[in-house]
Order: structure tokens, then C-alpha cells, then sequence
DNA sequence: CAAGCACTTTACGTAAACGTAAAGCTGATC
DNA sequence: GATCAGCTTTACGTTTACGTAAAGTGCTTG
């Protein structure tokens, strides 16, 4: 599941409102690069249908040309978050408080950082447990992979 | 995620057993404590209905007495890992396929001890990147985490 | 201009993992 | 011997996360 592969094939990226002061890293993309519903599937192995679902699920909320959608990189990364969120287990509905949270956050008042914090908190335990689990399983996993093989090397041996 | 805490107010431990000593894997324990569905239920924090649905799906055998299902230690322990399974993210089937492998290691022929072995190794991937995920998003969540408490420290300054 | 894409909405269907209600056995206790 | 707690089976219901089919819109291409 290595992911990142830019795969890009035909995008008429004409209509470029460099709206955002982006903030973000490197300042060269100039050009906001944007993809159709289908390429951003394509880009990480799901369907339309899926990325459509997220967004009925207020998880993406790509801008419109007439009545098609038009993504940008933001919404590439957020998406990305997404199915990592849900690699993880998080559940749609927990990645949603999370990315909600974070997009309101420019104009947060101290009560909603506060919790925006807490919720981070909550979801870094999480991590902390999963990890956990990790270890263990990986343990467990280790031996009966041992065992496997001494039986293995037994009935090799007596053939 | 932390709720349903009635706990089992008071199970009959009749049958009694040693004084649970147990813990070791050798032939020490001399009597096997057995468990009623409810209290192992309530061991691990999920409903009998849990419970019985793992067992329809060839997850656990427990014994009869009558029509009573009773659970030893062997079944307690595979309930474990099939929880932590759960946890990250395995489905019933998956956890199914290496439990059950397990199970058919003793009398093992060659192919399917090569088969566990492979099974082993596909999920030792899968937690691989499970754990690359992890750090992603510890990363990005550490990230949010500063910006917040950066909005926050803005907030409480300009009061 | 018909045909073909790529997209759209609407809506019913499905698999997984249980929840929940109904109805019945079974042993202990009042 | 009736009640009750705790177990049982049977079976339909629910939530999540999409799949899939139907029917329409809009561009562009032979």
C-alpha cells in the first residue's frame, strides 16, 4: 500500500484561483493543481462512490464547476487523513470530529481549542493503545511463527 | 467508548477451582478454572450476545454441560486475541483464518504449516504499516496540537 | 446529430458485527 | 411448586461503509 504515486494522465487545470494564502511548506506550486472525482480515486484505490460518501458524510467539501465536483490539494490531504484515519479503525464519524475541528480552528474561540486539544489527547491514547496491541500481537505472533517452523523442520527432517 | 460498567455482581465460582495460580503454560495447573458466558463477558468488557457470535463464526468451541456453554482458560485466552485483533482492525474472517491455523498446527502436514507461515507474514506487514500510519499521524496530530495551543496562548494574551 | 464519455443524483442492496426482543429450559430458593 | 436468575435458541433489527443499478446532464467527437 505505497501511496503517493502521482499518477496523472490529462487534467485541464485551466481556471486556477490561487485563493488561499496556503502557509503551508514550499513556496513553488504557483499553479493549484486540481483533479476530477475519478482521479482523486484513482490516486488512492477507492471508488467515486466512496469519495462521494465522504463527502455526504461531511468529511470533504470539494468546490463545484456547474455540477461537478473539482478538488484541490486540500482536499487530496484530507482525504488522505481520512483512510489513514480509517487504516487505523477511527471511524468516520470520529475522523469527521477531528477534521471538523481543525477547520474551525482559524477563528476558534478558547473553548473549542480547548477541546480540539482534548480531543487530540483522547486520540493520541488511542495511538498509545494501539501500539500497545502491536507489541503484543507481534509477540504472539512471533512464537507461533517459531513453533511453526521447529514442526516444520521436524517433518523435514523426517522425510 | 468506556461505558457498560455492570459488571457481574456475583457469579458462582462453584466449581471451584486452585486459586488461580495459573498463569504458567506448564503442567502445573492442576484444576482448570471454567468460566460461565457472562463472566467472561464481563471479564473483557463485551455482551454474551458478543460472546456467541464469535463462536458461530468458528472463533471458540467452548464445551457443553447440558446445554450450557462453559469456557476454560484456552477459550479466555483466545477471546483475547481475537479482541486484540478486532482492535486493530482485523476483521472475524482474518482473525478466523490464523486462529484456526493454529489450532491444525499439532497435526500440521507441511503445506499448511507453510501456509500459517505465510499467513504470519502478510500480517506482520499489515502491522508494519499499521505502526507507519501511527507515526504519520502522531505527526500530524502533534502538528495540529502546536497550532492550537498557539491560537490558544493568542487568545489568552489578548483577554 | 448521434454516440460516447465522465460526471451527476436518487435510491435500494449488502456485508460485517453485533443489538434486542421473544420464548423456553433448568437449577436453586422461598 | 412457583418464582427467579441465568442460561439457551431463534430471529428480526440496526449501524457503518460503502456497492450497484437506474436515469439524467453536459461536453466533444466522429
Amino acid at each position: 500500500m505505497i501511496e503517493e504515486t502521482t499518477a496523472d494522465k490529462h487534467a485541464s487545470a485551466d481556471q486556477a484561483t490561487t485563493s488561499g494564502s496556503d502557509a503551508g511548506s514550499q513556496a513553488l506550486s504557483r499553479q493549484q493543481r486540481i483533479y476530477s472525482i475519478s482521479e482523486l480515486a484513482g490516486l488512492f484505490e477507492v471508488t467515486p462512490r466512496t469519495i462521494r460518501f465522504y463527502e455526504q458524510e461531511g468529511l470533504l467539501s470539494p468546490q463545484r464547476q456547474g455540477q461537478k465536483r473539482i478538488y484541490r490539494d486540500k482536499d487530496r490531504v484530507r482525504l488522505k487523513l481520512t483512510l489513514r484515519g480509517k487504516r487505523l479503525g477511527f471511524s468516520l464519524a470520529e475522523i469527521r470530529e477531528v477534521v471538523m475541528m481543525y477547520d474551525a480552528m482559524p477563528d476558534g474561540n478558547a473553548r473549542q481549542l480547548k477541546r480540539l486539544i482534548e480531543i487530540l489527547e483522547e486520540k493520541r491514547a488511542d495511538l498509545d493503545r494501539q501500539e500497545d496491541d502491536i507489541r503484543q500481537m507481534r509477540r504472539e505472533m512471533d512464537d507461533v511463527d517459531q513453533k511453526a517452523r521447529e514442526a516444520l523442520g521436524k517433518l523435514d527432517a523426517g522425510s
